[in-house]
DNA sequence: AGCACGCCGACT
DNA sequence: GTCGGCGTGCTC
């Protein structure tokens, strides 16, 4: 006997246990169960319904005892292709996740929607059947007095009972009780009713004759008028009721059609606007073409100052794939992607454009992927998840800004987004373009070895000079008590700007740099209860937060650990600069911009836009300051604290704060005026510092390569990380001691690996929301074969410490 | 005997 | 991760 088999990847199945698990296809279901189905399974000894994808089909002869069967077929439009499944397969094996983690990844959100299991008495039951217990007494008769079948928390508020799950479980496997789940449809396409006009005027009006009412009169001048209209909006214009519309629609007068939302923006048509190139942009655009050319996967690393017009060259090689009939992908940090990114592109490709970022609602982005998937949007233009839309025949795939950090997931599975791109411009034979002013040393490094094409805008456009960069000493005034955090030099040339009604940003470097309570008396700093971090003083409520969990207490009046009243605030935040730039500068205009100011995107925009048009003199903020838009009327940036996220222990601190220093100065000067720049440090003579106050990459690059091939650390060599995490201290503890003992074992039969570990260490911050984190590492060179060999020890990580409480985890360089 | 808890193996 | 089976050991 034949019976059709299907290979399912289960969501349910963790990482050890992670492989394809063998179902019938019941007849009812063979005809829509395909290749990259989603289905519903029963898995483990409870078969509790789980979500699963279908990875191949086959035909089997005769039974197998073991074998059970799908329960059901999802919706068929969400289903995963080939393609996606070669990228599943790859991300799971590169991020250390189960299969089904990545291919969920690869879809859009909302599409699993089962209804709770419901119960109901399997009438006539045999009482013989199951020993009874008084709580399953009590579950059968709360179900026997029950009109329809119940979920598992009904039948718990009614009954009073907690954690009936396993009884329920073993009631349903006794056959006294019939257990059913219900599928909610997969959520259509968003669609909108439009309404237009189904015969000529003069015959409409015919037909209606006598019974033509003030508002069907009204309804139909309106429609005539415009043609086509959504439904809703004729009755906005009119004033009419949908009845009204509705029966004329029934008269056979009007016709009435749903259109997916997705395809409306297509009406917008491509712009075809000549896209103007400098000669030095030309060159590189000459090179790059012959990459796009070669039919082979090329990356290339585009090296260009702020202001050298990346953009015009992203432009041309989209316009170009889309010429060659080919789809692109355009990736941007998520705090640019902004109405105005969006605008540029739509401006350009029109509604070939589709937007792809995690702030949309579900519905958005199911649309999106549908337009997408269907070939109707070719430029997809997002942040770090576009990189997993399902677009076909990619001719190029672009990261703007790639050594932004937000290309780094930090959910599971914890991709890069440059990672990803490499492996799809790789499969797709097709150019994958790297875009910075500060490249990541990662990528520069993989230039120098030759694995880039490297390219070079040295000019900015229009020539326009770097910004003259003054270095300010904090650490004498630190040391004659001064507490002021503006220094004379800034406040000098922040006057004199002033006097010329010329515009100024000030960048708060926040990282470690936020407003902490200390007791000035004992030393005490207000902690938080689930992380082991200093609660940050929000002025906006006057309480104490913490910006890892959310925790907050009010601001207390006495210092909570002797009692004392000198309970300070330290550190600076925007306002207390506020306060003192007032004091400076009593007539000044400011605007302040921070997390504490700003509360979604829309107050953030305003604010800028406030700025660009020159309601004020002077902008102060944080990291959202340093990036985005370009404001022409500022000449003088100042950098407060700038050296305060070079000290944060990772392998990443200082090219984060190189990145970070170089923008922030890159945004003084346009056009005419040659910028100025004042960073104000403690440790003026700090490389890092001086290269950024000297716009020179080379040099950082130099030191930085220098001082990573000396720590061991990437891109000379690969960290592999463990990170066991659990909300009792003393069994992760255990489990990363336990784990690291047997690592000792092991590792040295691992490939492409050294022979030393590191820890198990705390986490720089152990704590974060009542989780303890400990982290065992080892280097190696991550190869094919040692990622195996790890994937294997994750395996038996994962084994080793359950019923520890504690969970684990594997990343390649990530972050700390 | 009756059950709570921890450990262990299995998951198609 | 989650369940069920089984042993241990405590309690009525």
């Amino acid at each position: 006997m034949q019976t059709l088999v299907a290979r399912v990847a289960v969501s349910a199945a963790v990482y050890s246990i992670d492989r394809p698990y063998d179902y019938a296809v019941p007849p009812a279901l063979q005809h829509a169960a395909r290749e990259g189905s989603r289905v519903s399974v029963p898995f483990g000894k409870s078969n509790k319904e789980t979500n699963g994808i279908i990875l191949s089909l086959y035909s089997a002869e005769g039974e197998d005892k073991r074998r059970k069967s799908l329960t059901h077929v999802f919706s068929d439009e969400f289903s995963l292709d080939e393609g996606q499944k070669a990228l599943a397969l790859w991300i799971c094996q590169r991020y250390f996740c189960t299969f089904f983690q990545a291919a969920d990844a690869l879809l859009p959100p909302g599409i699993w929607t089962r209804l709770p299991e419901t119960f109901s008495l399997a009438a006539p039951y045999d009482e013989g059947a199951v020993e009874l217990t008084a709580k399953k007494r009590r579950i059968l008769s709360v179900l026997d007095g029950a009109e329809k079948p119940m979920t598992a928390a009904e039948i718990a508020k009614e009954s009073g009972l907690e954690s009936i799950t396993s009884e329920l479980r073993a009631l349903a496997r006794a056959g006294v009780l019939d257990c059913k789940q219900h599928f909610a449809p997969t959520p259509r396409e968003n669609t909108v009713r439009l309404v237009r006009p189904a015969l000529p005027q003069e015959e409409a009006l015919a037909r209606l004759g006598g019974r033509l009412t003030p508002q069907r009169r009204a309804a139909l001048d309106c429609i005539y008028s415009c043609g086509v209209l959504p439904e809703k909006e004729l009755c906005y214009r009119t004033g009419v009721n949908a009845g009204v519309v509705h029966a004329l629609a029934d008269k056979g007068i009007l016709l009435r059609e749903d259109q997916p939302v997705s395809r409306l923006s297509q009406a917008e048509p491509p712009q075809d606007r000549p896209i103007e190139l400098t000669a030095e942009q030309n060159a590189v655009w000459q090179g790059l073409r012959a990459l796009t050319d070669s039919g082979r996967p090329e990356a290339a690393l585009l090296y260009g100052v702020t202001g050298s017009g990346k953009t015009q060259i992203y432009l041309r090689l989209i316009r170009e794939a889309l010429d060659r009939g080919k789809t692109a992908i355009m990736l941007v940090p998520e705090i640019a992607l902004t109405p105005q990114t969006v605008r540029l592109f739509r401006g350009q490709f029109g509604g070939l454009v589709a937007v792809v970022h995690s702030g949309m609602t579900d519905a958005q982005r199911r649309d999106a992927y549908y337009r997408i998937s269907h070939g109707d949007a070719r430029v997809i233009v997002g942040t770090r998840t576009a990189v997993l839309s399902p677009c076909k025949n990619i001719g190029c795939i672009i990261l703007d800004e790639e050594h932004e950090p937000s290309y780094r997931s930090e959910n599971d599975p914890r991709y890069h987004a440059r990672d990803v791109a490499k492996y799809r411009a790789a499969q797709e034979n097709c150019l994958l373009l790297l875009g910075s002013a500060t490249p990541s040393v990662e990528s520069y490094y993989a230039a120098e070895q030759g694995a880039y094409k490297l390219f070079r805008l040295e000019h900015r456009f229009q020539n326009v000079p770097l910004p003259q960069t003054l270095l300010a000493d904090m650490r004498g005034r630190l040391m004659q008590g001064d507490p002021s955090r503006i220094s004379p030099e800034l406040e000098q040339e922040l006057g004199e700007n002033l006097r010329r009604g010329e515009q100024s940003i000030l960048f708060l470097n926040r990282r470690g740099a936020a407003r902490m309570a200390a007791c000035v008396e004992c030393g005490h700093v207000p902690q938080c209860v689930n992380c082991s971090v200093p609660l940050v003083y929000h002025s906006r409520n006057n309480r104490l937060m913490c910006h890892h969990c959310g925790y907050s207490i009010p601001m207390p009046a006495v210092c909570p650990a002797c009692g004392g009243d000198h309970l300070k605030l330290i550190g600076s935040g925007t306002q207390r600069i506020e306060d003192d730039l007032q004091d400076l500068f009593p007539t000044a205009r400011l605007i302040r911009m921070d997390a504490d100011t700003t509360e979604g995107r829309t107050t953030h925009e305003a604010l800028l836009e406030d700025f660009a048009s020159g309601k004020a003199d002077i902008l102060l903020g944080t990291q959202m300051v340093a990036k985005g838009l370009d404001f022409p009327r500022v000449t003088l940036v100042g950098v407060l604290d700038a050296d305060l996220s070079l000290y944060s222990g990772d392998y990443h601190a200082a090219e984060r704060t190189f990145s970070l220093l170089t923008q922030v100065v890159g945004r003084a000067g346009r056009r005419d005026k040659r910028g100025r720049a004042v960073i104000q440090t403690y440790t003026p003579d700090n490389p890092v510092i001086r290269a950024a106050a000297a716009q020179d990459y080379d040099g950082f690059y130099r030191g930085e390569i220098a001082s990573r091939r000396a720590l061991q650390a990437p891109p000379i060599t690969d960290l592999f990380l463990f990170r066991f995490g659990g909300g009792d201290e003393a069994s992760v503890h255990q489990a990363s001691l336990q784990f690291a003992r047997l690592l000792r074992d092991k590792l040295p039969s691992c490939p492409d690996a050294q022979n030393q570990i590191l820890g198990p260490a705390p986490a720089a911050i152990a704590k974060v929301n009542k989780r303890y984190y400990d982290l065992v590492t080892f280097r190696g060179k991550s190869t094919p074969a040692a990622r195996r060999f790890a994937s294997g020890l994750l395996s038996k990580a994962e084994t080793l410490i359950r019923g520890a409480l504690a969970t684990v985890s594997l990343e390649i360089n990530p972050l700390f």
